[in-house]
DNA sequence: AGAACCAATGCAACGGAAGTGCATTTATTG
DNA sequence: CAATAAATGCACTTCCGTTGCATTGGTTCT
């Protein structure tokens, strides 16, 4: 519980009880949230408060928001390594298309790609979609 | 003018005249649209009827859908080998944030991704961001 | 402790984009 | 020309992200 208070003013932000609420939340399940899964969890709290938050972990290096191809932002808590503060951590996401779960592939990096010149790459998203292996039943 | 004709009746796609003036302009200039986009190209035409072209072209496969991470779903032609409508044309996109257009780089296929037991994967995107070769000025 | 201050939360509302139901027009077929 | 089907236009809804402003709650300073 105090490991939770200590990471977030680790990381500049005050620890609130509904901000710590959030991330142990975040923290109990392995996946990526959107903005309404928080909502239904925490249906007491409003959801601009909710958002606020997710904007303001994500400021400040402790959650890192996901496109995953659906349409609604994904956002994740970063692993201890990461550095998406500093500059992208350019893992992969996967989502999957039967239980509509998006998980981080944290071990898998995005590979080079070579451009055509006078293209410069910043930046780089790469999601793969299919079943996961919870719903393939491995 | 006859040939776009040609090209819709072979994708079994009726050639109105709304239909054919799309494509042409999709065909002219080489990047990706947004329906707001087209919208603005045919302030006459009504959203519903260019949101419900762009479904047909989809459907019939004669353009493709491109997720670019900029919330608003972009539209392309297909290219001549472009067998999207069989399976996924996994071609590359970029992002370009200083004109802010998508590109299809449509040479640059996604590389084989191997992926943890359990995990099957049906389709991939991947989305480079940056500055495009028009803006680096090169 | 009380006052002053700032951050966090809640409420209301806006705006963009995707999508749908239904009426109307246009084209196709018999 | 009539009957039918497809295409277009209009109105409206929903979903998500976002912002402005009032209110609450906690910190700090005297």
């Amino acid at each position: 519980m105090k490991e939770i208070e200590k990471t977030l003013e680790n990381k500049n932000v005050r620890p609130t009880a509904m901000r710590i609420l959030i991330y142990k939340y975040m923290a109990e399940k392995k996946i990526t949230f959107a903005l309404t899964d928080i909502e239904n969890a925490f249906i007491k709290a409003d959801r601009t408060t909710l958002y606020r938050t997710l904007k303001t972990f994500e400021e400040n290096g402790i959650v890192h928001q996901i496109d995953d191809g659906t349409g609604t932002t994904k956002y994740a808590l970063c692993e201890l390594g990461c550095n998406c503060e500093i500059e992208q951590d350019l893992h992969l996401h996967f989502h999957c298309s039967n239980c509509n779960e998006t998980v981080c592939l944290t071990e898998h990096k995005i590979p080079h790609i070579n451009l055509p010149d006078g293209y410069i790459a910043e930046d780089a998203n790469l999601v793969l979609k299919g079943i996961c292996e919870k719903c393939s039943g491995q």
